[in-house]
Parts: structure tokens; sequence; C-alpha cells
RNA sequence: GGGCGGUUGGCUCAGGGGUUAGAGCGCUUGCUUCACACGCAAGAGGUCGCAGGUUCGAUUCCUGCACCGCCCA
């Protein structure tokens, strides 16, 4: 017994081995539970393969496991499909600079090596974030555990791909897209981050081929080298007279013309601007509309190529300098101004994008966004918190083409094939898709066919995630039984990249709504409001917390700290709540259990029925069917923090410091009472509590779960397949609650004399009353105030008594001196003069015309009963004030 | 420029048309009370960002403003 129960818990030591427990088990597998008939289904955001558990999965996986392990409890089917993406950029990323410090590169191993080279880094590196959230107390069935490149997942990706390529929503086409020079790939525009930064605004001055000049203004000066001509609006009178001159470019001298768009906005810089139809998407559109050149005048690792003239070779930030120093030296630089603008970085290695004009394969987003909008205008797809409804169909209302190619290698190759031989010229598009590896050209037979380079977005294959999981698109079992899912659980940052795209995709695919609850979580930031980040170094691991203080703790501390959809914000001690939790909780488990073990009672047998129960018992289950009933309404609504913090203030400060206090009486007066019906009903309240608290903080509940189940008869070998309590009673007892009350009311005024005369709790002292308590109560009055004698107060006056009215009657106690009476009547003044604001101002109100021809009967009823117990509250501490002054 | 969130005790945050406005941490005082000092008991501490409005009644709803943060263009 000593042994299960040292006064600390350790979690450290228990963690691993129950986690051991449960996954040998099969608890983690719906199929264990044969009896449920409901599936309730959740699949994880896939967190990238590469990546390392931070606060924000903590989070976010805490949540999902929560709802997981409650409704699993409900007698649910309960699943959670865990896994990862193969996150292309990053993890390329990855595997290039490890290849580096073996001073190897991608294009010297060649792609097939280099593909090898990622599997084995995958093989060995990419379990990590799966491995913590293990640690993390994860009940994922493992056995579907899924990557995007499995096999099936590729093959649905490909599917996914001729599927919208048949319907005319793929399409290849040459457009400005965002580039990034350092990954060499196009990003989507949601892969773009936007910061501001202070730049500078260069005016330049452009020379007439009939001389004289036009001025322009820009921020990158950089790319004029590609300019094709300078735009200005058809209605500005400044300029109206030179539209159709020639200018020749200064620096690489190409004429080029003076032309009128209505895209010009005449107060920006100059009112004209230089328009470089390659470099950027307004331009790329200007440029489009009247058939200028297209220059490009970068290659895709951001050097200036063989258009830029002598600045070939050039870094486009150095070529920035060089030509702004020539422009200077040259006279045609006439200003350059600070101005302050947002610069577009790659999310995946911060390097400012460009916009660039290639290549690239788009899905046509129009259309599939159409069902995606109606099911959140028609309540069919529900956001928690709601306001996020707003921010998904913004997005989805102006929806852009979604740039899907990617020029890296790991990733779904485009199942777009070409023929060296012919060139498919027969075929409008001159390529055909296949999802299978063709052997030959279906024109011309030739097996000199090829795959195209480009990889998907790894998104392309995320937003499949809800079923490609299941087995799309094959239909198979699981895909039935468990697809749509049930509810998915983010961040606010993916809603756009995950949510509202995989929304779309099981629309298209499935013809279903792949979910029906999205929670959208807050971001996990530091105390001063930052992101958590390595180059900031403000980041709070969370398997630091882990070790030192257990999953639990961290998973406590999360939740109950975290708001519905707000941002938490972590400062360093955050843990605290949840570490003196945990150990007030195997506290109170052990007392309870050393209770039953003095009794002799080891094998205890929870009740079943509820009869001939004294006041307390009565009262701890009445409070516990509220407790149940307000614990089921936060979970139904999604409001995890109200859950986790109903069960704190229940356990601490009902159970705890009320009920166990109270429980501890009967070893002395009525061991048989206690034996056979109070020490039931203390294992039955405690053991309810476990399993409610046990999706919030699993170890520790299925720990103590496991040390109780030799003292008493439990349901089931573990908690987390047991079932959530139900009510105790089918009705409300108002009379015994407060029957409750007025007890401790009388114990709590005691102790509060007793502080006041700095008498220590446990020194009995005698107490007067108007009417004695009698029977059990006296007794728990007696034990947590520690009284002495119970007296009467007698007729005569006595001197040398403190006194307080309490709403049935006075009570008492003799001070003797060694108060200081002023003080005492001090404090009491101030509280008078309290009460009487209090009452003036509720006398008013219930008084006042307005409030009573106005105010709802129910209103003004409890106004009015507020009213009286101010009013009596006031009489007895005037009474208390006389009693002492007169002392 | 458009949208969203926040502003409540020293700190971190809940709450919500009528409440004596709550919690955790911190603070004060007293306790080796036989589960727990990661504890027990009793306390101190807030005109709920500012200015208007709606209402019988606003800290809560509305409008504007300020500051902080986020998202979209």
């Amino acid at each position: 017994m000593e042994s299960k129960f040292p006064s600390q818990y350790n979690p450290g030591e228990t963690e691993s081995e129950l986690y051991a427990f449960w996954e040998k088990c099969g608890y983690f597998s719906p199929s264990f539970y044969t009896y449920a008939k409901e599936k309730y289904v959740i699949v994880i955001p896939p967190p990238n393969v590469t990546g390392v558990l931070h606060m924000g999965h903590a989070l976010n996986n805490t949540i999902q496991d929560v709802l997981i392990r409650w409704k699993r409890m409900c007698g649910f089917k309960a699943l959670w499909v865990p896994g990862t993406d193969h996150a292309g950029i990053a993890t390329q990323n990855v595997v290039e600079k490890m290849l580096k410090k073996k001073n190897l590169n991608r294009d010297t191993l060649g792609r097939r090596q280099f593909i090898k080279e990622v599997w084995e880094w995958k093989a060995k590196y990419g379990s990590t974030i799966i491995f913590q959230l293990k640690k993390l107390g994860a009940s994922c069935d493992w056995e579907r555990e899924r990557f995007t490149m499995d096999e099936q997942l590729s093959r649905a990706v490909k599917e996914a791909f001729m599927h919208l390529y048949n319907k005319g929503l793929i399409y290849k086409g040459k457009r400005i897209i965002n580039w990034c020079p350092r990954c060499t790939t196009a990003l989507s525009d949601e892969e773009v981050n936007y910061k501001d930064e202070n730049v500078f605004l260069y005016y330049i001055k452009y020379p007439l081929v009939e001389g004289g000049f036009i001025e322009v203004a820009t921020t990158r000066p950089e790319t004029m080298l590609g300019d094709t001509a300078v735009a200005v609006n058809p209605s500005d009178e400044k300029y109206k007279k030179l539209i159709g001159k020639q200018i020749r470019l200064p620096l690489i001298a190409r004429i080029i013309p003076i032309i009128p768009d209505e895209m010009v906005e005449s107060d920006f810089g100059t009112g004209a601007v230089k328009v470089t139809p390659s470099h950027d998407p307004v331009d790329f559109d200007i440029g489009a509309r009247h058939k200028l050149l297209f220059i490009t005048v970068m290659d895709e690792n951001g050097i200036m190529n063989k258009n830029a003239g002598k600045f070939k070779g050039m870094d486009r930030f150095q070529c920035r300098e060089a030509v702004v120093k020539e422009l200077d030296g040259t006279g045609l630089l006439t200003k350059k101004e600070p101005y302050p603008t947002r610069i577009g970085t790659c999310y995946r290695c911060d390097t400012a994008v460009e916009p660039y004009l290639s290549s690239q394969w788009f899905v046509k987003m129009s259309p599939l966004a159409k069902p995606a909008i109606e099911a959140a205008e028609n309540d069919l797809l529900n956001f928690h918190p709601e306001r996020w409804k707003k921010v998904y169909l913004n997005w989805l209302y102006n929806i852009r083409d979604w740039c899907i190619s990617r020029q890296i290698w790991w990733g779904h190759r485009i199942p777009v094939w070409y023929c060296k031989k012919c060139q498919m010229e027969s075929l409008e598009k001159g390529f055909f898709v296949s999802v299978d590896t063709p052997t030959s050209c279906p024109v011309c037979k030739s097996s000199e066919v090829y795959q195209d380079s480009d990889v998907l977005d790894t998104w392309f294959s995320s937003w499949l995630w809800p079923f490609s999981v299941f087995g799309w698109p094959k239909d198979t079992e699981d895909l039935q039984v468990f697809y749509p899912t049930d509810t998915l659980v983010t961040a606010q940052e993916i809603l756009f990249f995950w949510v509202a795209r995989m929304v779309m995709a099981g629309y298209e695919f499935t013809g279903k709504l792949p979910f029906e609850n999205v929670v959208i979580h807050g971001t996990v930031r530091d105390k001063t409001g930052r992101k958590m980040s390595k180059s900031l170094g403000n980041i709070i691991d969370p398997l630091d917390i882990i070790e030192k203080y257990g999953a639990d703790s961290l998973r406590f501390s999360l939740i109950s700290m975290t708001s519905a959809g707000q941002d938490v914000f972590l400062s360093p001690t955050f843990y605290i709540k949840g570490r003196n939790f945990m150990n007030k909780l195997w506290n109170a488990s052990r007392f309870i259990i050393t209770s039953a073990e003095k009794q002799g009672n080891d094998k205890v047998i929870l009740p079943k029925e509820f009869e001939g129960l004294k006041l307390p018992e009565t009262w701890i289950l009445l409070s516990l069917d509220n407790l149940i009933e307000s614990f089921n309404k936060a979970l139904d609504d999604f409001r995890l923090n109200e859950a986790i913090n109903l069960l704190y203030d229940f356990f601490w400060h009902i159970f705890c410091d009320w009920y166990l206090e109270i429980s501890k009486i009967y070893s002395d007066y009525e061991e048989k009472y206690f034996k056979e019906k109070a020490l039931p009903v203390l294992f039955y309240v405690h053991i309810s509590l476990l399993k409610m608290l046990h999706p919030f903080i699993p170890f520790i509940t299925e720990k103590l779960w496991q040390i109780f189940f030799s003292f008493c008869e439990l349901e089931t070998p573990s908690v987390m397949i047991s079932r959530m309590p139900e009510k105790s009673f089918d009705f409300a007892s108002k009379e015994i609650m407060e029957e409750m009350e007025d007890i401790k009311e009388v114990i709590t005024n005691i102790r509060n004399l007793k502080t006041k005369f700095s008498i220590p709790i446990s020194e009995p002292v005698d107490c007067y009353f108007d009417k004695i308590p009698e029977g059990l109560s006296a007794r728990i009055i007696s034990r947590l105030a520690g009284i002495g004698d119970m007296k009467i107060f007698p007729e005569e006056k006595i001197k040398g008594l403190l006194i307080k009215n309490l709403k049935n009657g006075r009570i008492g106690i003799s001070f003797e001196g060694i108060i200081d009476i002023q003080k005492e009547l001090d404090k009491l003044y101030k509280e008078q003069e309290k009460l009487k604001g209090y009452l003036e101002k509720i006398t008013k109100k219930v008084e006042s015309k307005e409030f009573i021809s106005r105010a709802p009967a129910d209103v003004q009823e409890k106004e009015r009963e507020k009213k009286i117990e101010l009013h009596e509250a006031l009489k007895n501490l005037e009474s208390d004030i006389a009693f002492i002054e007169n002392q």
C-alpha cells in the first residue's frame, strides 16, 4: 500500500507504462468498442513530417484527445486518425541541408537518388512528432496512421488530379506567380507571408525620344531593365499629350511606348508607372491588354540574366543598388524617399518572394467554392467560435485560382506526360494525363514518353486527407463506416490551407461535407504576445514540461487557461496550476483509500441506489448531479476550459474542502454508517470525478483507477474504456442544498471569529448559539470549526463575547480581552457603510415607478428578495455592532 | 483600405443586461489539524480602456475614439 502511495505523484515513471498498456489492450482502436452504435471521428490535421512538437501542437492535439476520449466514454465508436504530411518544400530543404554537410547536392545526386535519400531521412527522423504525440497521451488509432506519400494516398492524389482535369478545372498557364528564389519553386498565394518593411520609393526620369522626360516612381528599380512601357491614366490631364510618345529606357536603351491604362492610379508617385509585365502581376495584366513585350530579367535563383545587359550575374538586391547608383550618376534619379510597404516572404525559408513569370499548373477554384460556401451559409458546417465562419466565407467569396505545381522533387509528381517524338501535336494540349505510368505515347506509340518534372503542392494531398486516410478513391469499409468525420480541430492560421480546401475537396470528390464542426483554437504565444519561434528564443518546449511535470500537468494547464478560440499567452509558470492539481488529486485518492483500509473495507461496493443517506452524502451526490449536467453542456458546446474548470472547482472546493473533511467525523461516531453508506458514496463520487477528469488528464486518472481497482468493484479494468457518470437522482433539492449551506455558513463564521482572536482552528473554544445544533450537524460544526462546548446564549448580558447574526440565529464566542475591539468595530462600520450603500441603491431601484412598470415580474421578485436579504444582513450587522459596543 | 479579436485586481486570464464582478499565481496573517506546505484556514486588493447613446437598469448591448494584436487586399 505505502509503495503504491508515496505522498507525491511521480508522473515520469508511470506515463509511458500506462500508454503502452492502453496500446497493448487495443483501446485506441474503434473495433474494441463493439457495443458502440454511433461513430465519432476526428482526423488529425497532419503535422509536418519534419515537425517537432511545439506548444501549438500540444494544444491542438490535447483538444482533439479530450474530445475523442470524452466521446469514447460516452459510448461512441470513437476514432482519431493520426498521420503526417510530406511537407514537400520543408522536407526537401532539410535533406538538402543534410547533403550539403556531406558536400553533396541534389543536382549531382540526380532525382532518383535524391528521392531515395529523402525516404531514408523519413525512415530515420520522420516519426519524431508521432513519438511525441504519444508522450502527450494522444489516443490515436495508430493502426490507421497515414502519410500523404503512402502509395494509397498518392493514388488518391493522382485520381483527384485526373478528375479535376477531366472536368476542365485544372489548366496549365503562363502567369505571374509567387516565386521563392531560394527554394526555386512557385508558391501559392497562401504560402506567402507578408511583413511590414521600410523601403524606398525611387523617382526616376525616363527620357523621351523627342526630348524631355517623364518621371516614374518605383520601389523596385532593378525591374526597370525589363520595362516594356510606361503607363498613365487616360484621364490624367497632366500626361494626356504624352500618350503614344516613345521613351528611350535608361541603362538598356530600349525604345518603349507611353500607353494609357485605367489601372494606373494618378495619385500614386508621379502618376506615371513603369510597366514590367514579367515581374509584376498588375503589369502582367497591362502587358496582356496592350500586347507588350514580356522580358524576364532574372533567373530562377534571383540572379539577373542576359536581358539585364551589363547587370547580368548580379543578385537582384545587388542589382538594385547598382541601378540606383548608375541612375544617380547620370542625374536621372531625382528623389529617394522612405516608403513603408509589405514584403512577401516564403513561408518555409523567409526569403523575399519574387513575382515571377512562369508556366504553372492551376486549379480553377470558384466552381469548387460554391458548395463550400453554401455549407457554411446554411449552417451545415459550424465553426466554434462562430466568428470564423465570416473569415472562411470571405476567403471563399474572393477565391482565386490555386497554383499547385512546385519546382521541387519531393512530392507527388504531376501525372502529366509528354512525348519526345511527336510532341503530341495532334492533341490540343500537347500532353496527356494518366494515373498509371504509361509505356508508350497514345498518339505515335513511341516509348519516348516522359513525365512532367514538377510535383504538386503538399496541400493538394492534404485537402483529400479526411477521406484519403480511409482508402478513397476505393469505396472501402472504413470509408463507409467512418466518413464523413465529425469534428476538425485546428488553429486559425490553417483555416484556408486546410479547412476550406478540405470542405471543397469533400464535396467535389465524395459529394459529402467532410466534417460538421470546426473547432478553431488560438495561437500559443509567449507572455508578451509574440508567436513562439526559434529565432526569437522564446520557446517553451512542451517536452520539457512533460518531462518535469508530466503530460497531465501540461494538458490541464493548457486547457484550463485557454478560453475557446482566444490566443494563449504562456508565462514560464503556467504549468503550476496543473502540477498542483495533480498533487491534490493524488493525495485525495490516497486519503480515500487509507480511510477504507482503516475500516478494513478492502472491497468497497459502489452504490447502485442511493437510499438511507444522511445530509452530507445526499448533498454531495446532488452537487455531483449538478456538475455532470453543466460539464456535459460545456463539452457539447466545445467549451473545454469551462468543463475542466468546473471539475477543478468541484473537486477542490466542494469535494475536498468540505466533503472529505466532513467524512472524517464518521470514523469516531458512525462507524457502521460510514462503512456501509458513506464510504461507498465517497468512492462513488471520486470514481465519477476520475472518469470526468480522464479526457483531460488521462495518465494520473488511469493510474489511480488501477489502484482503486483493487479496492473496489469497478466496471472496467481501465478508466479509458469506462462510461461517463450519469445523474444519481431524478430530482434536485433546494432544501438539502440550503441546509448544507447553513452548516457551512456557521463553520466559516466561527473560523472567521477565531482568526480574529488569533486562535488556531484546531484549538477548541466554547461557542454560544441561539439554538444549539444537534446530531450530525453539531458534530460537523464541532469538528470543522473546532468547538469545545456548545452553549445557549444566556438570558442575561454576558461580557467579553463577540457575536455574529446569521440566517438561523446568532453565534458567539468569548474573547476575554484578547482582541483590539476598536479595530474590530472599525471594520464592522466599514462593512455597515457598504451594506447601507447597496441597500439604498436597491431600494431606490425597487421602488422606482419605471422599474415597477417596466421590469419583468421575475426580475422584480428577485430584486425584492435581494433587498430583503440585504436588509436582514444590515440589521444583523447593526445588532452585532450594538452588542460589541455595549460590552 | 476592409475585417476580426483584445483592453476586468500586482501578473496571467474567466465571466456576463439586474451578481456584494470571479479564478490561478503573487501578497498579508495564522497553522508541523493524523491525504496534501505542490497544503489548510482567514484576509487585503478592481469606479471592468475613454467618450457618448439605447434601457426602468450597462462593466455586459450600440456608436465613436485610443492603444495592443491578428487576418485579408
